[in-house]
DNA sequence: AGCCGACTTTCATTGGTTGGAATAGTATTG
DNA sequence: CAATACTATTCCAACCAATGAAAGTCGGCT
């Protein structure tokens, strides 16, 4: 009788094989899924892409769409909610400067008719928070709710000057990403771009793709004096010479930063390079 | 020896007097702590608010801060993060029909320089989903991701105007919510206002708070014919005609629903009452 | 009809979840 | 400076919500 208990033979119901990871990690990962690409998805591809068996899936997804984290389509398939984008617009990093920040953009928006961007840094990527842009503007490669490089765009030039020191330094000690249609800058060379940021307030950016453009950022501080956010313009390449653009730039900048808070302390090394 | 076990002198670790709500719904009911009024909360304030113990609260926002749905600032105060946005911001009807809006929103927005809002229904309720102000505007009653009731607002006329049939008697049968600011309509006159807004595309309120303001508003169907949001201006009473602003605003409208792929078919009863 | 895939319900098992208690840290008060 | 009051965090034994294979249901396609 040495016949151990057949586990082989014998399904036996509510035997998992063991998975062990917090539920709400998993109901997450269900929102993880979305993605620019994927705005509208079946049970079964949820399932799939965040890697766990149908009916789970669906007992968590039936919480999730119960509270309006997600919607059901008529066609059965789910989307974000609207109640997920409601609490979400109670980020202070998220909507909270943009809301601030919003006229200013606006502003600058309606003299130039180029794009205008707001972004803020969101561990090693800056996050598009707002873009204006005009019907018939040039094409932009990135679109609200995305996510851009620090190294290779304006917006992310200016966050990363305006990081702590150790976080730059674990960022330039990282390889390049060779993002295509952006000449890749050696450490050196960023380091030195970097620097030059934080002494002029301007990043300046110019790439290739999706179309020659010309992208100028400058800083937002909030009333602590950290860089909160960036805002920038984007402009087709030789439609407008940059040092036109950088002053605006800035001063909307300024704008918002004032309304944050944040008491200007003009620095002289400021003063003296404001304007090419 | 009939000494039942004592549970009242024995506190017995890991007695629970019995919860069982599921843990998803927990980390939700965490998310619906914030408010407009409450945007960072502590861990005892986030716990009372959402109705449970300490510890299990930290332990939920734990890996809610983990996956960025909620972000710790240096206080030790939790706010809604940036990656909750992200996701959110991906939603169809929060984001989606924004990001298409937009550019038509800023037309308006340029040529009347007044309020230009967006919303979208959800549940018994329109929720603000883009609202474009200049930095000198009136005082306007409702902030992005904000609520609005459907009966006493002109986004809410015309999304309850779009709704179907029997949602549409559901609210009616309710009592009207008395909002101060505005004169509360009978529900006949309700239901007269609602067919107006189907047949002219136009829905106008004035209310005397915060401000005494004009509100114009027109829906926004998609390629289903169905409508999925309302676009309106706010203007202060008695500085635009209104019937100055229909036209505008049923434009724009009518731009965006363009965009959305509808197929404008022009009906006998629109042309007849379009301009007034 | 028969097959296939996606969706949903069921249910015995169990491990993640739970919250009181204890501890540590911090601000306020007498 | 001790006392008080509060918040944040760690610990852990009991236990119930979560689990997922299996089976049933529905709809589409051949």
């Amino acid at each position: 009788m040495t016949v151990q208990p057949d586990t082989e033979t014998t399904p036996a119901r509510g035997k998992r094989p063991k998975q062990g990871e917090p539920v709400v990690d998993r109901a997450l990962s269900l929102l993880a899924v979305f993605s620019d690409r994927r705005r509208a998805l079946t049970l079964s591809e949820m399932a799939r892409y965040a890697g766990m068996p149908a009916p789970t899936a669906l007992r968590l997804i039936a919480r999730l769409v119960a509270w309006g984290a997600l919607e059901r389509l008529d066609d059965g398939r789910y989307v974000v909610g609207v109640r997920l984008w409601e609490v979400a617009s109670l980020s202070p990093r998220g909507h909270g400067v943009r809301e601030i920040a919003l006229p200013y953009l606006e502003d600058l928006f309606e003299v130039t008719r180029h794009h205008v961007l707001l972004a803020v840094r969101d561990n090693e990527q800056a996050v598009l928070i707002e873009r204006l842009s005009s019907k018939d503007a040039t094409e932009v490669a990135y679109r609200v709710g995305g996510r851009a490089p620090l190294r290779s765009t304006a917006v992310g030039l200016v966050l990363l000057a305006g990081a702590d020191q150790q976080f730059q330094e674990a960022i330039l000690r990282k390889p390049p990403e060779n993002e295509p249609g952006v000449p890749d800058m050696p450490e050196g060379q960023v380091r030195r771009t970097l620097s030059d940021v934080r002494r002029t307030g301007i990043a300046m950016i110019r790439r290739s793709l999706p179309s020659r453009t010309v992208s100028v950022a400058s800083p937002v501080f909030d009333a602590q004096g950290s860089v909160v956010a960036a805002l920038s313009i984007v402009v087709p390449d030789g439609s407008t010479p940059p040092n036109v653009l950088a002053p605006a730039v800035r001063a909307a900048a300024r704008a918002v930063s004032r309304n944050l808070g944040h008491h200007a302390e003009v620095s002289p090394d400021v003063r003296t390079h404001s304007q090419g």
